[in-house]
DNA sequence: AAAGGTGTCAACCGCTCGTGA
DNA sequence: GTCACGAGCGGTTGACACCTT
């Protein structure tokens, strides 16, 4: 029986001299300005130093999981989900120690994110779990490839529309335009400086990682846990924001930004640290 | 268009652990 | 040794946005 219903009342009532349920924007601005000229820590004394009427247990968990400026936001990424899988598998609910290896990311959030896309798939049997485990990793690359692709697309697109004509000059001057269109099947190494559309080979939506490399850009391989984490994690977030910027196509949208997911976000643009 | 179902996430709770008096 | 207190952890809940019928 959880307190509300004991209440009757709901969020945000007081409860011995506490507040409770969503916290307001003043509320934040209290508990920022507080953490900054304080620093974090002595959460019990935040209450009543900043005026605020949350118990201190309340304003670290707010602080924590929301408030932090160095909190990434926005939605978990293959990579990071990649992480959360091979980190759960070792250490289990160990939300914490997991959210250690992923900057940026709250215990709270992998927690939820765990909860909401694996814990129904582990409830049926276990080899069940372990496939659906392997197929989210399998989608995942695929994905990851997909995504690679796309920006390859792009930046290919963007070449022909925009110096198409200039090379097309510097092919005829230099008489060895013919010489790209026969080196087309073999890599895009230091012979093949130029991409032409018919070398791009787009996979089937069911294909997937293929190591045999029958057309295929190699799947980048999932990092592992003991790769350099922050290292790639720029790189790889650097790969999801320009998907995140064009709105791109998730296979099974369970990626595709929400609305509220940034309703709430905290707008101290009046507050530096 | 509306109703019901589902997914997501912020915030709560109870418990445990570490530390200092 | 033990008590009090602060901090942190994992599990759970409630609200709401979004989706489906």
């Amino acid at each position: 029986m959880s307190l509300w219903g004991v209440m009757g009342g709901g969020w945000g009532l007081v409860e011995e001299g506490w507040r409770k349920g969503p916290w307001t924007a003043e509320e934040d601005r209290l508990l920022i300005d507080y953490v900054r000229l304080h620093g974090e820590g002595r959460w019990n004394s935040v209450a009543r130093l900043a005026g605020l009427k949350r118990n201190g247990k309340s304003c670290r968990l707010r602080w924590v999981n929301y408030l932090r400026p160095d909190l990434k936001r926005g939605q978990i990424t293959p990579y990071e989900e990649t992480i959360i899988l091979e980190l759960h598998a070792k250490w289990g609910n160990r939300w914490s120690t997991i959210a250690r290896s992923l900057p940026g990311r709250t215990d709270n959030e992998i927690k939820n994110y765990w909860r909401t896309h694996f814990k129904k798939k582990t409830k049926s049997p276990s080899n069940n779990a372990e496939k659906t485990k392997n197929r989210i990793l399998k989608r995942q690359q695929f994905q990851q490839q997909r995504r690679m692709e796309l920006q390859q697309e792009q930046q290919l697109l963007q070449f022909n529309q925009i110096d198409v004509n200039k090379i097309m000059s510097l092919l005829d001057d230099n008489n060895n335009y013919n010489d790209f269109s026969s080196s087309s099947s073999g890599s895009s190494g230091e012979g093949g400086a130029f991409y032409v559309p018919h070398q791009i080979k787009i996979p089937t939506p069911n294909s997937g990682h293929d190591p045999n490399g029958n057309g295929f850009c190699p799947v980048v391989p999932a990092p592992t846990v003991e790769a350099n984490v922050n290292e790639d994690f720029a790189i790889w977030n650097g790969i999801w924001n320009l998907d995140l910027e064009g709105q791109g196509s998730f296979g099974d949208g369970a990626c595709v930004p929400r609305k509220h997911c940034f309703q709430n976000w905290p707008i101290p643009s009046n507050l530096t640290f």
